[in-house]
RNA sequence: GCCCUGGUGGCGGAAUUGGUAUACGCGUUCGACUUAAAAUCGAAUGGAGAAAUCCAUAUGGGUUCAAGUCCCAUCCGGGGCACCA
């Protein structure tokens, strides 16, 4: 009686796939030097952070996604890239190391020696020639390169206005980056604060990013949150001429052009820059007031008091509908980061506007009427009334326009075209388009990120450092902490500040940039890693890109979004032959504590998954439950009882090998082992593991009831790899098998008999035994039915109708 | 508030095109092996009922020979966005 011993197992695989390079891909150049055309197929997971905790269960369940993936498509004897890196710039390092003095580049080859040794003893199929790690310099040269093409094309630019200030990380932060008024790092609120810094333009490709969404096979919750952060919208730009003031206008994004004869005031947003110039003499100080009073508070504070604030500036201005004044007021519901930072405010139209006017005293004019059948039960005419509440709700819907003029009776959607056409013609106003998304802000004041490569001359304009001084190297400094005047520790590197640029003296740019940038053109770095003249080779880029399948469970506007990004910029470069990046997106769940609760160090709840191999599961028990424990793409409880019973069936697997009890008959086993296979091989095109691991666990129990022969085993061995790898190798090793994927079938599907349900008025009431080839007689099937006791009792004389669906093994009688 | 998801036994979940609801695993119970325990093997396990049978997929309607699956309305959970004009 052989033992079933993982720990003795997985060592030896372990040694043997490390010794013989076993999950190198083939380069282009290789693969065309063969003659042979393979099929490539490039997966990834999304490169973890190296943390000092090492690996934790969640990085267990996205890597042995990717690698079941990986192992399934190598036995099917395709090209497969499966590389692995490290995300390694950012503030845990940097943080640490100002709290213990260790540079983030001791703690950094710390973090990544330790993933590197954890992950090969979970047995995953990585090609370990093409290791990445972002602040390695081979790397950041690169990105920094990425940077240069960004700049030379006005992509990258310098903007003073204010932003997100982390005040406790002590750095600018991307709007993608603030989550709900708070840091994402550190939970901190964060303020505004005005300052110069680098962006990327990628509200240049709004558009296009939005209007591909649409073609990608990713999952639909990722694809409407980027949508919905874009968020797109069409309307017009209308500009209202200021009274008294023949030289000033005020420009106001609206996307209800056909409502501007109900246009009864403005509002700017207090750091609008016409606030300045606008306001009279006697209001000058109540509206600076409410200006620096509303600029200072966080975004929170100002989410919190949904009661509308605001000041009137004295001013008015012409509403070039009616040629009626109306007052320009400032108000902080209006958001200067937003198409023009100053509306047109619609009170009978717009909610927002209404509760303004009302506390306020401003006037309400209709001009949609709200239809009579109005199905939004919310929406009552203003002439009508008020609603339930005695509240004053605005109708917001299309409808015939009244209180217009010459528009009068026409309806909304034609109005808004009519509105925009006169508007052109007037030229005070054309159609314009929106969008939410804002440009990507990429300078952070930190030290452990990767420089920009940019020096200022004396009269602080940026210049390129020039590609063949590329790398900028990160310079090494004592103390990491940022200083007093925002900038970080970069400063202090007082030699390698100075550089010299065409004979002239400048000095370099101290921000780093955003990691989010380090991240975003890594899946093509993969291809050809070790290349030095270039980001990516040109034939490698071609051979392997894009990703086919990527994996990951977190990222999904930010990351996913600046890498559509890249990839349409390098694109439109002539870089990439593609402008989709990543084909096909998992998006995995994540795993909670027993409890269902978030795993945390400080609720003392973590599993750790290095614990749980080594308490004698195993890495193949460990890999197997987690693709087991649910569907991929949900969260799921870890389950200290349930884990138990995989490794149960992993042993059961072993001893049907090792310790067999009878072999059998060839035919036995026929027809579960060609449906197994049919089943495994379409649950991983579907990433369906768990029920690929179920139907598994049936042919398994199915072998222990009938007894198994070596094909029965060849085939359970060759199935199981992809989640067991190591007992599958040396399952497979022990029957003297390859492991190529095996196929099925089709006529070996259906036993000689089977079993055919007969319902009576859609209830089941009888069963039958019958042979395959009587399947299609269906009088035969019939007259059988019919002369089940059970189904006479229910049938009284000839049946209405008799239902026989071609593919399910049912008959239907309808008495 | 808007958008996206989901709601099935004691628990995690399965049901791919509308066609036997509850696969597989956990837990529980019983049995075998053992001096005993663990491990292992076998059996049972949605609820009610002696049984025939009836009732069960969040709730209420509808379509259909047939609905977890399709349609309408409502309730609840999870996630994203949120004063975006």
């Amino acid at each position: 009686m052989k033992k079933y011993d993982p720990i003795k197992i997985e060592e030896k695989w372990q040694k043997k796939w490390e010794e013989n390079e076993e999950f190198k891909a083939k380069t282009s150049k290789e693969t065309k030097s063969g003659g042979e055309n393979i099929q490539k197929m490039y997966l990834a997971e999304m490169f973890p952070y190296p943390s000092g905790a090492g690996l934790h269960v969640g990085h267990v369940r996205n890597f042995s996604i990717v690698d079941a993936l990986t192992r399934f498509y190598t036995q099917q004897r395709l090209n497969v890239l499966r590389p692995f890196g490290y995300d390694t710039f950012g503030l845990p390092a940097e943080n640490y190391a100002i709290k213990t003095g260790i540079s983030p580049e001791v703690a950094t080859k710390q973090n990544i020696d330790n993933f590197r040794k954890q992950a090969k003893r979970l047995g995953f199929a990585i090609d370990w020639s093409r290791e990445i790690n972002t602040s390695d310099p081979k790397y950041y040269k690169w990105t920094q390169w990425c940077f240069l093409k960004l700049f030379e094309k006005g992509l990258a630019y310098q903007k003073e206005s204010y932003q997100w200030w982390c005040p406790v990380d002590q750095t600018v932060l991307a709007n993608e980056q603030v989550e709900n008024g708070h840091c994402w790092r550190c939970g901190t609120e964060v303020e505004k604060k005005k300052m110069k810094q680098w962006f990327f333009k990628i509200t240049e490709y709004a558009d296009e990013l939005l209007d591909e969404i649409d073609s990608l096979d990713w999952p639909e919750k990722i694809k409407t949150a980027q949508k919905n952060w874009i968020g797109r919208s069409e309307g017009a730009e209308i500009d209202f001429a200021v009274s008294g003031n023949e030289t000033s206008t005020i420009k106001v994004f609206t996307t209800r052009p056909d409502t501007l004869f109900g246009a009864t005031f403005l509002v700017l947003a207090p750091e609008h820059p016409m606030v300045a110039r606008v306001m009279t003499e006697n209001a000058k100080e109540k509206v600076l007031e409410y200006c620096k009073n509303a600029i200072k508070k966080s975004e929170i504070e100002r989410q919190e008091n949904k009661e509308k604030t605001g000041v009137f500036t004295g001013a008015y201005a012409i509403n070039p509908a009616t040629g009626k004044e109306i007052p320009i007021w400032v108000s902080d519901y209006v958001l200067m980061g937003y198409g023009e930072g100053a509306i047109m405010a619609v009170p009978a139209h717009d909610e927002r506007d209404l509760e303004f006017a009302n506390k306020f005293d401003l006037p309400v004019i209709e001009v949609i009427e709200t239809p009579e059948t109005n199905d939004d039960a919310d929406a009552v005419s203003m002439s009508s009334g008020e609603n339930i509440d005695g509240k004053k709700i605005c109708y917001h819907g299309e409808g015939k326009l009244i209180n217009s003029d010459r528009f009068n009776g026409v309806d909304s959607s034609d109005a808004r075209d009519g509105i925009i056409e006169w508007l052109e013609s007037q030229g005070i106003g054309k159609s314009r388009v929106t969008y939410k998304m804002r440009d990507w802000l990429i300078s952070r004041q930190r030290y452990w990120g990767c420089p920009i490569p940019i020096a200022y001359d004396k009269d602080g304009n940026p210049h390129a450092i020039p590609e063949d001084q590329l790398p900028v190297i990160h310079p090494h400094v004592d103390d990491y902490a940022p200083d007093s005047t925002g900038r970080s520790a970069l400063a202090k590197a007082k030699d390698w500040l100075k550089v010299t640029i065409d004979g002239e003296e400048m000095m370099r740019e101290t921000d780093t940039l955003d990691g989010y940038a380090c991240s975003s053109w890594y899946l093509w770095r993969y291809v050809s890693p070790d290349c030095d003249d270039a980001a990516w080779d040109k034939d490698e880029i071609e051979y392997w890109a894009p990703t086919d399948i990527y994996c990951g469970g977190d990222h999904a506007v930010a990351h996913l979004l600046y890498v559509r990004f890249w990839c349409k910029f390098f694109a439109d470069l002539g870089y990439l032959p593609f402008r989709e990046p990543i084909k096909r997106l998992l998006y995995n769940g994540y795993i909670n504590a027993p409890d269902g609760k978030k795993m945390s160090k400080s609720k003392g709840n973590v599993i750790d998954p290095l614990d749980v191999i080594n308490s004698g599961y195993g890495a193949d028990t460990l890999r197997t439950y987690e693709l087991f424990i649910g569907p991929y793409n949900e969260d799921a409880a870890w389950s200290t009882k349930a884990i138990g019973g995989v490794y149960r069936f992993l042993n059961r697997c072993y001893n049907l090998v090792f310790n067999p009890e009878k072999t059998v008959d060839e035919k036995v086993n026929i027809v579960i082992r060609n449906k197994t296979t049919k089943k495994v091989t379409e649950d991983m095109h579907r990433a369906g593991f768990n029920t690929a691991v179920a139907a598994l666990m049936e042919f398994v129990n199915e072998l222990y009831k009938n007894g198994a022969n070596s094909a029965d085993l060849v085939v359970l061995a060759k199935l199981l790899k992809p989640f067991a790898p190591h007992l599958a190798s040396e399952m497979l090793e022990e029957l003297k098998s390859d492991d190529e994927w095996p196929t099925w079938d089709e006529k070996a599907l259906v036993a000689d008999t089977v079993e055919v349900v007969v319902q009576v008025n859609g209830k089941l009431r009888a069963k039958l035994e019958v042979a395959v080839d009587d399947l299609t007689d269906t009088e035969k099937l019939t007259s059988l039915a019919l002369s089940e006791e059970n189904v006479k009792k229910y049938v009284s004389g000839e049946p209405k109708k008799v239902i026989i669906p071609p593919h399910a093994k049912l008959i239907n009688i309808v008495a």
